[in-house]
DNA sequence: GCCAACGTTGGC
DNA sequence: GCCAACGTTGGC
């Protein structure tokens, strides 16, 4: 039996990582994500083929810029081993990780974004928890009827 | 560059 | 286990 997919969305500063990028790699490792909340969903919920949003921010027009998908099973994110990374965790060991990630593929980039500021206005989005107040998750979950509403606008 | 919101750390 | 201090995120 075919479990249901779920729906979720990442945060990437274009600046660092775009949609564009993820375009010409096809896919990349999820790496650098040191936020347990953010860890447990790519740990324990993410699924292969599960699709994905892909979010700008912290950029001239913050927006949902793509559609991505899960293309791997969680594994330990390597940089939390390696003390030459920004994100190298001390704590961590080969034998009990601390950080998972998973692999994200390109799928498409969508030929108008939508902008934070057209989600905040589309009354379908309101319960979104990218627009929750204070929220910094750079991976969270989002409804299939959310995800739909902007996959198609 | 500012600042609100939030997660994490560490002293007690 | 509390909570103040600190660091980070991210929109503006």
């Amino acid at each position: 039996m075919k479990s249901e997919s779920r729906y979720w969305l990442v945060k990437s500063e274009p600046s660092s990582y775009s949609i564009d990028d993820l375009k010409v790699d096809k896919k990349t490792s999820w790496t650098g994500v040191r936020n347990y909340t953010a860890r447990n969903f790519m740990r324990d919920a993410m699924k292969q083929g599960d699709p994905v949003l892909f979010y700008h921010s912290s950029c001239p027009v913050p927006g949902v810029y793509g559609i991505a998908k899960v293309v791997s099973k969680s594994y330990p994110d390597p940089t939390q081993f390696d003390p030459a990374s920004p994100y190298y965790d001390p704590k961590a060991t080969e034998e009990k990780p601390i950080w998972y990630l998973v692999d994200i593929g390109f799928v498409a980039k969508l030929k108008d974004p939508v902008t934070l500021d057209a989600m905040k206005k589309d009354k379908r989005l309101q319960n979104m928890t990218l627009l929750q107040r204070g929220n910094r998750l750079s991976v969270m979950e989002v409804r299939a009827n959310e995800f739909v509403a902007i996959e198609s606008s």
